[in-house]
DNA sequence: AACATTTCACTTTTT
DNA sequence: GTGAAATGTT
């Protein structure tokens, strides 16, 4: 037990104390995960068995990495341990329990873009305006609700929720609530929330099922504990409610997830819940520079709810914070740059000892651009996930039908891609259909001659046939073997292949590549059943550090804040500190917004070991438009002393260092504005069709009637201009005109949908 | 039904 | 500046 000899007393009790509720509140760099670990290892030397300890946490990436660093200390044992994220391990619980609640034990995961979908389809159906009812907030409320444990009854019933919802205009969500509920149930899926609602309305309904995972997970620890929501409150008090041998380690300071429904509270609230708890403090910072933590200090001192603690460092004082300014996003992109290669050199430091931290995704591009010009290795992580792609959703689409048929969202994905001559209106009769005769979406595919009238039936039948076919396949052969078929068979590999452009080709690639990871799966000799159903089984809960092809290069790392959290670095640089990106315009507000906004700048600050770099650019493109940028508000909360400014890059303002500690704060127009000769306004556009926008019709242009239209006659068409009728040819509905246009010459329309005015 | 073109929302952050 | 959705055209 020599792990023991390396800790401080703190981090010794917390390790030691195995019994009871434990709450561990850790601050940044305070050696959290070693201390999980190390209590981790502590239960298993105490002879606790492996199996009936339960870890959950926030990312499968830390999830990665603890069951690494357990395994160091106590070997394979660490194999038997639970340990996930909070939706990955009850959604293994699920699938054994899934039949208890009326699902199949196979059912879906949607994730958000499906849930979207199946919302965005009621929201058509029920004909409600898409301004108030955007499928993004629909779903926003939802989720809510669900973290809440408000089911669509509930919501219904509810009398504040209603008066809130008819106030704001928005009197159908429950109703939406409803038949969102009832479609994903119909379609044998669960979205990310359900997974957490629906465990625990099974631990609710079924007290046997309860009973038993209590005696299996003795011992629980859950980490990043202020990050948990309602839903994961209740099933973790629940779980634990025999033993109460529950250990939880959090940060309010670094509590960043709150827009998801995290609810600080839990953590706040936790010695209200348990009044034995043992509470220990890790408030000793191994990881930074003095300097770095005092203004980690001075930046969460401005936030009024938090827990008291004091944070410090012993390590050496360390640089100042550089603070850097630059005029554009992209000359934010090559100071940083720049910066990084110059460090790296003097320093003798590797290209994977340096970062990159955002806000937004949206951010990485500049960073991305100015990093390629000068040759700097770097990845991106986060972003667009590889299983997020339009091509890998489009084949596991086929995998997810074909082994639940009645995937909503999975069928509308594909049944028509590639192409095979069912549109939008035959979908459409296919759902109406089902919903008359009361029967399934499959039901009406795979019998499409008794649902349908005659010319689409054939079409959607076979597509039944094929997907029939695939379960055949699905069912016995290997995952690899019956990915490939599928693939193949679908037509989905053809029709990508014989796309040569960049993005064809790379989208090939990724279904490649996808096929690959697959083979691996069938290959692997730790597990039994290899079917390409079980493969399926979570990837919707998969995120792009699963699909690392070459984690161990030495490249410079990019990624939001958020996804930061719980890493760090030794050179960090935070970039984009402007108003209204950083803290974001959604957060200003409210106070606890805004106080979230401190928290994630506090997380960002804090992954720094020994350099912190902060910078900001006084304009930048937002929805494809330059705008001036003001610096954030966080740079005037920053202790002073602490600071070097570093404002060489360009226009050099010579009136601009009168007083340094407004220097960033105040008029950033004084400054001249950044010339941006390709975007400027008055530069002529850019345009490839000319021709076809021309013409602008003549005031209040309404198309005539052009049933009598003839031959010669003179005719203007909204964009085409004016022109003469050359030819008319066919019969009655289908008439086709040739006509000379004056402007673009020759074309032939239908009348039918062409807009023709007759001159005379 | 399929293709071409235009419009519009998108920028918070993740399972 | 981008990608999906809506609209227009054949």
């Amino acid at each position: 037990m020599d792990y023991l000899q390396g800790l401080n007393p703190e981090q010794r009790g917390a390790v030691v104390q195995l019994k009871g509720p434990v709450m561990i509140i850790a601050g940044a760099g305070s050696g959290k995960t070693r201390v999980i670990t190390y209590r981790v290892a502590h239960l298993i030397n105490s002879g606790v068995d492996a199996f009936n300890i339960l870890v959950l946490t926030f990312t499968n990436k830390a999830a990665k990495e603890m069951r690494e660093r357990i395994t160091h200390v106590v070997g394979p044992e660490a194999k038997n341990i639970w340990m996930g994220t909070f939706h990955s391990v009850f959604a293994k619980i699920l699938r054994v329990e899934a039949e208890k609640l009326g699902y199949p034990n196979n059912f879906t995961i949607y994730d958000t873009d499906d849930s979207k979908s199946v919302l965005r389809a009621i929201l058509k159906e029920m004909n409600l305006d898409d301004k108030l009812y955007s499928a993004n907030f629909v779903y926003n409320r939802i989720s809510a609700a669900k973290n809440n444990l408000i089911s669509w009854m509930e919501y219904a019933k509810n009398e504040q929720i209603q008066a809130d919802d008819h106030s704001s205009g928005r009197p159908f969500l429950a109703k939406i609530y409803e038949t969102y509920a009832q479609r994903c149930y119909k379609a044998g899926a669960m979205d990310f929330d359900d997974l957490l609602f629906k465990t625990n309305e099974l631990l609710k309904s079924y007290p046997d099922v309860l009973n038993k995972y209590q005696h299996k997970f003795r011992y629980i620890m859950v980490d990043e504990y202020q990050d948990t929501n309602f839903s994961q409150y209740l099933i973790v008090k629940k779980l634990a409610a025999v033993t109460e041998n529950i250990c939880v380690v959090g940060d309010d300071a670094q509590s960043i997830y709150a827009f998801r429904g995290a609810n600080i509270q839990n953590i706040l609230n936790f010695e209200k819940d348990y009044p034995d708890v043992k509470v220990f403090k890790l408030e000793q910072n191994y990881r930074s520079t003095q300097n770095i933590v005092n203004i980690a200090n001075s930046i969460i001192a401005n936030n009024k709810e938090q827990l008291k603690k004091n944070v410090f460092s012993e390590n050496e004082v360390g640089d100042r914070i550089k603070v850097m300014r630059a005029f554009s996003d992209n000359e934010e992109g090559k100071i940083v740059a720049e910066a990084i290669m110059q460090d790296r050199s003097t320093k003798g430091l590797k290209w994977g000892d340096f970062a990159i931290l955002y806000r937004t995704n949206a951010q990485s591009r500049a960073m991305e651009e100015a990093l390629r010009k000068m040759g700097t290795p770097y990845k991106i992580y986060g972003g667009l996930s590889f299983y997020q792609r339009k091509e890998i959703k489009d084949l596991i689409a086929y995998f997810r039908l074909t082994f639940n048929p009645n995937d909503e969202v999975a069928m509308k994905r594909v049944i028509n891609y590639p192409k095979r001559g069912i549109g939008d209106t035959s979908v459409d009769r296919i759902i109406i259909a089902a919903d008359q005769h009361q029967v399934t979406q499959w039901d009406v595919i795979t019998n499409a001659q008794l649902y349908m009238d005659g010319r689409s039936a054939g079409a959607v039948a076979t597509f039944g046939t094929l997907i029939q076919s695939f379960q055949v396949i699905g069912k016995n052969m290997s995952a690899y073997d019956a990915a490939l078929h599928i693939a193949q068979h679908s037509g989905l590999l053809k029709d990508l292949y014989e796309d040569k452009s960049v993005e064809g080709l790379n989208r090939y690639e990724n279904i490649q590549e996808l096929l690959n990871g697959i083979k691996e799966f069938s290959e692997r000799e730790d597990i039994e059943e290899k079917g390409l159903d079980v493969f399926m089984q979570d990837i919707a809960l998969l995120t792009n550090d699963d699909n690392d092809k070459n984690p161990d290069a030495d490249t410079v790392s990019l990624m939001t804040i958020h996804s930061s959290k719980g890493l760090e670095f030794p050179q960090v640089y935070v970039v984009g500190l402007e108003e209204n990106l950083f803290p974001s315009q959604m957060s200003l507000n409210s106070r606890s917004d805004l106080e979230e906004e401190r928290r994630l700048f506090y997380v960002a600050v804090t992954r720094a070991k020994t350099k912190l770099t902060i910078s900001y650019a006084t304009s930048r493109f937002k929805f494809g438009t330059l705008i001036n940028c003001e610096p954030s508000r966080f740079l005037d909360e920053i202790d002073a002393k602490y600071i070097e400014l570093d404002f060489t890059a360009k226009p050099a303002a010579s009136s601009f260092f009168e007083n340094e500690r407004t220097a960033w704060s105040r008029k950033p127009d004084t400054f001249s504005k950044p010339k941006a000769p390709a975007t400027s306004p008055s530069a002529p556009p850019k345009t490839t069709s000319i021709l076809a926008k021309a013409h602008v019709p003549t005031p209040g242009f309404a198309p005539s009637d052009t049933s009598k239209l003839q031959t010669g006659m003179e005719v203007e068409h909204e964009r085409f201009g004016f022109g003469k009728v050359l030819q008319l040819e066919g019969n009655k509905p289908d008439i086709k005109a040739t006509i000379f246009f004056k402007e673009i010459g020759q074309k032939q329309l239908l009348l039918k949908f062409a807009k023709l005015r007759i001159v005379n």
